[in-house]
DNA sequence: TTGTACGCGTTATCAT
DNA sequence: ATGATAACGCGTACAA
């Protein structure tokens, strides 16, 4: 592999002078340019990442951290989606992401240490945390830029995320327009953001529209299809009329849970979810649901990043914060009570 | 940060020692040692990856590339397992994945160029190309190491699979010994090597128990669920009695159509799967598939491909393979032909 | 066993 | 505008 020495012999110019061609410096004359350009087609040159890295104290490459409670939500195709919206943001602007999931085999600490500390990584971004899995306070203290994506309550750290309580209100207040009074809701693990926002803005729309929500209406799932069908079993004893669902793939549970129970969805239970997986649209009956930007949400988060290495340079370090709106997906699931 | 410069200083030695100290070279004196553990105990030492690849020419970072065929199958678990195994993999062995899809806004040489020429990664994992895309001859030229997930045709490539003809045939077999005669089979897209090995295994099965294929029974889908629905409607005109489904999400669409025409799984038309994805038990009716070890396969690869890594100092670079088997997950959606 | 000195490929400062 | 020269932090022959 050429060296910048290497291009620097065959222009006759200095290491210097080259290097400020493959930088865009201003200052160097024209011709000297072009002379250096063709030097580098003609050898192949193609400047050495590591050492511009070791130079710069920048790498251009952004890790990216999901904790192991999130990386259970593995057959989700959110997942899969937040990752794709990540690296397509990182290719648009020249980055590169280093991927860490806590598996098993290493707890958080460890890896956070080996993300952070290694100098790999120019900033972090990270998913879902649990609040209570000491992450972002780590984060916090070492003092490394980063991102979340998912709304995180400490005051110093910047984020994106969708209006999960508007969205949630508003799923709720689509079933009671339909007329439905006695309503449920199934949410997620309420140690996330998430879960919380969305049966805040459930509750909400129930407290304005004056409509009383007894505990036995209000069952906590795990954001999966068996956690939708468990829950979706203890609240038929219940009866409600209709059910926010805090997240499609517990909603695909719970229609299950109702259908396995010789009801039908909506004639019986209208079930409304959010998220609006791919495969909402195409489930028997299709899923009424809150559609949210998942993969508009990773780009945004890296952007995001991506300004904040940049200001860092300069002293511009306030946070920031980003809230997407989602979008009612009206489809076959809900309908007005019998 | 502190430096080695600074550990050297406090522990009152050379930098060369603290260097040797920590990469556990044996001839230091082991009084000497732990004064230089302590001295890095004491400042929070720890060393600088980036400076530590300049010198070595090693990252410890290995890319995975996924092109844009696959990535199409985001909605897949496929994939997110895919990718829980091979961050494990690397957990565990002190590597880090640098992660690149290929997405719309960046065409495939562009990204094997940024991948692979700017130095950070060691070497290259790749999953399931296109044998048109032409990412591995890329690779192959390039000289990087690399591994690819799903067998590749050229014999310079070293690959970890699991058993696709094998799987195919096993599952063909399950349903010839049921008693059918008349099986159809929906293939995955016939540039990927997993769906012409899928084919194979099933006509071999066919072939070796005198059962005819005419073209008809054989309809080419594309791994997805909306693929699977098309595909079976066209099936469904010429009344198999069984059909083998080269994938699981394949085989859901399939199920779909058939119950769509007003036919039922098992009892008019029997399908069986590939892949055993997580949902796949939970169908109804429970759908009989092919368990392929996705997880395994992937931290398998990572393994292989680090073995690589180290052995490439030395000079034995043959070719690794290794092919793992399936497993034939019985549940309901097949029976006896009436 | 330990230290010296050089190299890894760039960037950045300072003269010229 | 250009060119020495010193970092950047570490590994490693080589010498002692």
């Amino acid at each position: 592999m050429p060296t910048l020495q290497d291009v620097a012999r065959i222009a006759g110019v200095s290491r210097s002078t080259v290097s400020r061609v493959i930088n865009d410096h201003p200052s160097v004359d024209p011709r000297t340019r072009r002379r250096v350009q063709r030097a580098i087609k003609q050898c192949g040159y193609r400047p050495h990442a590591i050492a511009r890295s070791l130079a710069t104290k920048r790498t251009r490459i952004i890790g990216m951290i999901i904790p192991e409670a999130v990386s259970r939500l593995f057959t989700d195709p959110y997942f899969a989606l937040m990752l794709r919206g990540a690296t397509d943001a990182c290719n648009r602007s020249g980055y590169q992401l280093i991927l860490s999931l806590f598996t098993a085999s290493v707890d958080s600490k460890t890896m956070h240490d080996r993300i952070v500390h290694n100098g790999y990584v120019d900033g972090v971004l990270t998913a879902n945390t649990c609040l209570d899995d000491g992450l972002v306070p780590r984060l916090l203290d070492t003092g490394i830029p980063f991102v979340t994506i998912g709304r995180h309550p400490d005051a110093r750290v910047s984020y994106v995320d969708v209006d999960n309580i508007g969205g949630a209100r508003m799923a709720t207040e689509f079933l009671i327009h339909l007329g439905h009074k006695r309503i449920g809701t199934i949410t997620g693990p309420l140690n996330m953001t998430p879960a919380q926002d969305r049966l805040t803005g459930f509750l909400k729309a129930m407290g304005d529209n004056g409509l009383p929500v007894p505990d036995a209406l209000i069952v906590e799932g795990d954001f999966t299809e068996a956690g939708g069908r468990a829950a979706m079993a203890r609240l038929l004893e219940e009866r409600p009329t209709a059910v926010f669902v805090a997240s499609d793939s517990l909603a695909i549970g719970a229609v299950k849970a109702i259908q396995g129970a010789g009801l039908r969805v909506p004639e019986d239970i209208s079930v409304i979810g959010f998220d609006d997986l791919p495969s909402a649209a195409s489930l028997e009956p299709a899923l009424t649901t809150v559609h949210q930007p998942i993969e508009g949400l990773a780009q945004l988060a890296v952007e995001v990043l991506i300004d904040r290495l940049k200001r860092r340079v300069q002293n511009g370090i306030a946070v920031q914060r980003v809230v997407l709106p989602t979008e009612l997906m009206v489809r076959r699931s809900c309908t007005r009570p019998s």
